[in-house]
DNA sequence: GCCAACGTTGGC
DNA sequence: GCCAACGTTGGC
């Protein structure tokens, strides 16, 4: 069993849709190398739920990998805004899977307060520059994160 | 809205 | 294969 952080702007996709939907397709994604960090998921993985572009930005909450890739249909509907012609259903470029709703943090752990903590130093998100929106994470630094939220 | 950091594209 | 130009991400 693996464990990943996955980003998502509140303003377009948060953990409160996610909790109210139950699941979600996690379309959209179209970097190359989120991608086949998704490729690599399993069923029954454990994700962080990143509130990227938030305010403030931070991590919300957890969400369970229920269906492990299939192709992005997204990116072969014109009228998406992740449209790519390049991608089609017999030649798929970008794949998504699913997430289910696990939980929602009482209280989000803002980027601020993560990059506190020595113990995430080496945590990928929090290294300058850092954009990927799908990324691995340590399981002891899910530990750390997962009980961070239970603090107060 | 700004802008640094990064990824992608395309000319050569 | 190099690299400049461009587009995107995401913190602030």
């Amino acid at each position: 069993m693996s464990y990943w952080l996955m980003k998502s702007e509140p303003s377009v996709y948060s953990i409160d849709d996610l909790q109210k939907d139950g699941f979600s397709y996690w379309e959209g994604v179209r970097n190359y190398q989120a991608r086949n960090f998704m490729e690599e998921m399993r069923n029954g993985d454990l994700a962080i739920f990143y509130h990227s572009n938030g305010s403030p930005s931070g991590a919300a909450g957890i969400c369970r990998i229920c269906q492990e890739a299939i192709p992005d249909s997204t990116a072969w509907d014109p009228s998406s805004a992740y449209y790519d012609r390049r991608s089609s259903p017999e030649k798929p470029i970008w794949m998504m899977v699913e997430v289910e709703f696990v939980e929602k943090f009482p209280k989000l752990i803002s980027l601020k307060d993560l990059r506190k903590i020595p113990e995430l130093n080496s945590f990928k998100l929090l290294e300058k520059g850092s954009r990927l929106s799908v990324m691995p994470v340590e399981p002891q630094h899910f530990e750390i994160i997962r009980k961070l939220s239970e603090a107060e």
